[in-house]
DNA sequence: GATGAATGAGTCTTCATTCAT
DNA sequence: CATGAATGAAGACTCATTCAT
């Protein structure tokens, strides 16, 4: 079905996005020349500019089909029955720091490039979107395991919160050489520990008052 | 004592961490030329190199100063008496914080480079002894906030966590454009509750095993 | 007798051709790229190099053409009885005026261009021919104004001057953005009038002298 | 008193200017890329971006001195005293001829280059002042030459005839290889006889009416 | 006959850095 | 001590062109 050539292209489609995604990951965006990348997947430079428009639009596609697939597994464990809200938490904790810390660059990415500008385009739009829709699903995540009755505004601070921390776990590692199973095998349960933590004194805090 | 000379030459130099702090800290160390510096310090770029083998040298050079002074600051702290060690924390998290965001690309620099590389040269090494000192400060001010019989791993752990939220909290706002002041009156509260929150939790925990 | 395949073909050709036309007369030949003319003639940029070796091949091709029309055109109108030499000089020059300017790029390669390179093959030879084909004609038509015992020399200088009259009236609007038919409204007159003007002028010396 | 370095720079400026006004005259604006120009200087490419932001730069530092001193010279003549205005018309066209053909590139530059664009800086204006600055200028001289009662719309047309002369003489020459003088001592009789022609027949006409 | 894939040469431009003064 | 001059390496990107299908 698939001509030799469809084929071919794919192939090559695929080894530019592997390649990107590597070098993005271990350097980052700006240190990373799109000659490098065009090295590392083995073809010329110009090849990249057939499948893509641009250095940034290699980025946005690169982007965006990690994040919708994270979004649609943490709107999953969200929908879990059967889970307390805290289970519910730490799991959905553990699947984004994994997530994160396998895509490294993305999360920087993501996660800390200057936020939405006015005078963007389409895809940096989309972007901006679906980044807001994973920290909307945290915030709920999290909402969850608070009273239900305290105030929006102690919730969106406890949000914040539990954001500094799994902020601070990926961005402690994402520049770390260590291979992400070994890395997770190591830290795993500190990790685990750190929501563990956050919960308990969120409680605490919260009942306190 | 100091000829005309010398005290012209300390004020040139003076003049380039200066503008090169500034500038550094508004737009980040790789977006920034050599020849701006020089400009906004109003000498030659050439001149830059009489003081400076190198643009990280500038860059070296520009960290030690800060931080040394940062972690005298928090000896001192440390060593204060009449306060209980969760106060302690509280007040040598809050002045950490404060540093780090008043000097945001510093910040990115010295704790997010890549973790102690064997090749590097003596300035390096010097920043990264420097570091190290820090995190042991950190480190110190969090166990003493917990109970004094529990094993080292786990003192170990609570401490990552602790920074964890530091990082998460820095982290965040590195890249913001909003200045330093509204940032602070306008989350200076999160970021103690981000302290009480891993108080509590911390020790909810500890003492529940 | 031509196969579906034969029509097909020349269609394509032809598509090319109109596009190429349409794009150097608008934009200028060196602005265009092939891909562009490809996509404008609805086809692929390589389907091109099937029908002319060359961007430049393309050009001598499309000039080829109008400029044999053109000839072809002029020696009409050179034909024609029951005109005076001088109406006759005045319809052929707004004839060759007005195709100048609607074939725009035409005019810069086919006048401009640097003359005849030794080193250059036959399709640029071929332009130079009818390049100098046309020149003969407008020759001529100047030649039938003048008095007929004039010398050779004189006539030829003569033909230069009405030549330069021409060069100088669709070199000042070639590169103009109106088109073409305010140009022609706006400015007939004026062209008309340089004619009338060198005619006058023309006589009016050769009588004196 | 100029310090050695002072006159190096200013050689190596020279020197660009030389290979620039060369490299534009011979071949183009568009087709002579900044390298070459470099090269054909005897200078890195990169120091040419210390003398000149910009292609385009070079291209209006290039232009501005040899205008101005045109537009001066051109006054000089016009104020001339004992001249009949036919002979000052002569003289003021074979200097503008001469100029021309002298700064070929130039004149492709200043006189066919798109005409004003509204969104343009500074620079680009004072060229284009300068140019209107010199038609005007030709403009007086043809002026002079005709009754002095005609409607001005008259006399602009005549004007613009003028132009023509001069354009296509001008025009034809420019990409020729033939050397300036030896081109000079062929044509310059046919070049003044151009204008003679146009002045017998300009008022010719004019008387006419 | 027609095409998508792929490329190398070339465009302008910026930067950190060295050398002679 | 200080500097202007000059450079090579590198950046993103475009284009005409060829090859295998």
């Amino acid at each position: 079905m698939a001509s030799k050539q469809e084929i071919r292209s794919e192939e090559t489609k695929r080894a530019i996005l592997t390649a990107a995604a590597d070098l993005f990951a271990t350097r980052g965006f700006d240190t990373v020349s799109i000659r490098e990348i065009a090295k590392a997947a083995g073809c010329s430079h110009t090849t990249l500019y057939i499948y893509f428009k641009d250095k940034e639009a290699l980025l946005h596609h690169l982007s965006k089909e990690p994040l919708q697939s994270l979004a649609l597994q943490m709107e999953e464990i969200l929908s879990k029955l059967g889970q307390t809200p805290e289970e519910n938490l730490r799991e959905i904790s553990r699947q984004f720091i994994h997530f994160c810390l396998r895509n490294r660059t993305m999360y920087t990415l993501f996660f800390m490039i200057k936020a939405t500008r006015i005078d963007v385009e389409e895809p940096e739009k989309e972007l901006q979107t679906l980044r807001n829709q994973l920290f909307g699903l945290l915030r709920q995540a999290v909402r969850r395991c608070l009273p239900s009755d305290i105030e929006e505004e102690k919730a969106l601070a406890q949000a914040r919160i539990y954001f500094y921390t799994l902020h601070g776990i990926v961005g402690t590692y994402t520049h770390s050489e260590e291979p992400l199973d070994s890395l997770m095998e190591r830290l795993a349960p500190t990790f685990a520990l750190s929501i563990d933590v956050f919960l308990a004194g969120s409680q605490k805090i919260m009942n306190r008052e």
